[in-house]
DNA sequence: TGTTAGTGAGTGACTATTCACTTATATTTA
DNA sequence: TAAATATAAGTGAATAGTCACTCACTAACA
């Protein structure tokens, strides 16, 4: 499963300006200057000139900077929420564990996407009517009918609490307090992310 | 003690375009268009409009937009890092029971301030060498050292996490899919937050 | 009378995007 | 197979607009 997520899009790895197709220098060179700065604070001059492109042909790829922007965050943003789904065929432990440890891996796999859509997910809020805060939600919602969480706090409220235990530690490792691999935390998440949901 | 936090700078409420000093209404504009778009989206033109004032004005109260920006989360980062600190003298889960009290209530009372903070402090790392994350990894860290926490993990990595449960609830408060006060989640975070802590 | 608050037109640098153009790569036709 | 043609990849100078910031100026005011 989270082979099959890697693999889909854009190439994690081996990209860099000077290999890999244009299109995905394109794109990786997006996603770096994003990170580091901001999307409006991106020329698109900085950013051709990063991918080793000339200007015009950001525009033979991508309608606009804003379609590129917009790209970028929907294959993330699909990549993640198909991450959180469909694990409603195991224990609910099991579930977090599966899913907790495939967000971990694809963040090391692909730490500027995944950082992308940390920092920026906000910005484009119905982009899909899908995210992996609904997953999660509706994750929640079946346990908490089932009996098996308790009911006192509103589905996307406990999501949204477990969740956090997860993105913070990311957010402080893109602020770089934490420099280990996000991989590192797998078993800690799982704890508790499961002490989060089972004490509300 | 949360009180004498809000009390200090900005004035959170009863400013808009009209009223206020001028100064004031800038940074309640700045705040608001800083949350909605982003900081490098946001022109002088349109910031000084929503304002009220001249363009020119800006330039009186702030040597540019961007120190605009950061006088704006320095307020903001050193209220809410105080409000951490200084809670060593009573028991843990005293301690964060007013931690996420005056959290919840700042957040509350001030929510374009509070907001501004979460969405853009990563862009500022390093504004004061200290942080709300770094109050809450010393709480940690000397909770750790009494036997009273886990050793397990790092104290910055299980302070995120712990934090992680308060801000992403924010997060997605920002995010439009939470629109209950903050205040209304103090005890449910309280017990979400010692059980990240314990069960570590 | 000196100081601060406030104005708004002006400036040069920079912006995203376009377009006429060249080169490479398929695809079709003879 | 070779020539002819269409399509896609790539360029970079040109354009019209926007940007943050300045400055000469006026109004309030202590």
């Amino acid at each position: 499963m989270l082979d099959e997520v890697i693999d889909r899009g854009i190439e994690a790895r081996g990209v860099t300006a000077k290999d890999g197709t244009a299109k995905a220098r394109i794109e990786r060179a997006a996603l770096n200057l994003f990170i580091k700065t901001s999307i409006e604070g991106v020329s698109t001059k900085s950013l051709s000139t990063l991918a080793g492109v000339s200007e015009g042909l950001l525009y033979r790829h991508f309608k606009s900077k804003d379609d590129l922007a917009r790209t970028l965050m929907f294959e993330i943003h699909t990549r993640l929420t198909d991450l959180v789904r469909g694990h409603t065929d195991q224990s609910l432990d099991a579930a977090i564990g599966d899913i907790v440890r495939d967000y971990a891996r694809l963040a090391d796999e692909d730490w500027a996407l995944f950082a992308y859509h940390l920092l920026y997910m906000h910005r484009f809020a119905g982009i899909d009517d899908d995210s992996p805060l609904k997953a999660a939600t509706d994750l929640v919602s079946f346990n908490q009918s089932a009996g098996r969480l308790p009911n006192g706090l509103a589905p996307h409220v406990l999501a949204s609490m477990a969740l956090g235990v997860v993105l913070q530690t990311a957010q402080s490792k893109v602020a770089g307090v934490i420099d280990q691999p996000l991989s590192d935390f797998i078993p800690y998440w799982e704890r508790a992310v499961m002490a989060v949901l089972e004490d509300a």
